[in-house]
DNA sequence: CAAAAATAAGACTTTTTTATCTTATATGCA
DNA sequence: TGCATATAAGATAAAAAAGTCTTATTTTTG
């Protein structure tokens, strides 16, 4: 079981990631990513597939192919990956999973769990791919592979 | 998708609250507990055997049996059942997936999610299912049947 | 132009999760 | 005692998610 994320979400974030640690303007390819990230080749080829018809990364074909961020750091964050492959509807769900959880019919913990959900939200979505570079690299740096 | 927990785990947190609203001594059996949750029975059945033997909630088999809680809902608190069902990994891992993210290799967000999941651990171990019982009962009184 | 190397696309397989079915066992009551 | 009604338990089925494989297409380079 994954946190929040479904699998497909984290590798596709764990790969944008690795592609913004990139300097500008070089290329990885498939293999190279699946590799430092311990997963299999074909599985993140076809997640970057995903985010690549969404726009939020580039590709190119043929001999010296490879990915590469779609949009200049600054304009990607974390949440448009996430929307990208898993959506929003976490964001809108009742954590205890009933279905109609509001105001005026709220869980035991809707308050509290509005409150986490929102500065999960933020947590998501205040900061850049730029402004997480140097934390990126860091820890692009130190991938476990066990 | 769910949000954090599995399904198996959002129906067993909804069925014990079901349980934690009524009156003391008063008796569920599983198809009342299944069309009020509006979940299949033999679901349902199957889950609440497992928060039985963890001894979350008690049994009677036969007429007029059915499930209580096992416990003085003054002890027993959601993370109690998330424990038994899911258990407590999902406080422990990386939001993104991330295998060795630790203080000397954090990911890009991993102050922010610390913070975050801890307060949702304390979400759901602060309060007994007796200090939830008001917000229970109105919850349990509004269930949405879509 | 041909070969090599890369992504694209979709079919297919495996694994995990969710859901159902069947049989056994226990209990209460007529 | 016998029947109706529960849960218990485990096997089985269905659905969803994860992962693999194959073929097509594109691009660079010799």
């Amino acid at each position: 079981m994954t946190v929040i994320f479904s699998k497909k979400c984290e590798i596709g974030l764990q790969a944008v990631l690795f592609l913004s640690a990139q300097e500008k303007g070089v290329m990885c390819n498939a293999g190279e990513i699946a590799d430092k990230l311990d997963v299999p080749k074909e599985f993140v080829s076809k997640i970057l597939q995903t985010l690549t018809s969404s726009g939020i990364i580039g590709s190119k074909k043929g001999n010296n192919g490879g990915f590469f961020l779609g949009q200049p750091a600054e304009q990607l964050r974390l949440i448009d990956i996430v929307s990208a492959i898993d959506g929003l509807k976490i964001f809108h769900k009742c954590v205890l999973g009933f279905a109609g959880c509001n105001m005026s019919a709220p869980c035991p913990v809707h308050d509290d769990w509005g409150k986490l959900r929102n500065e999960t939200y933020e947590m998501l979505s205040n900061s850049s791919l730029a402004d997480l570079r140097n934390q990126t690299i860091n820890k692009i740096n130190n991938l476990y592979k066990g």
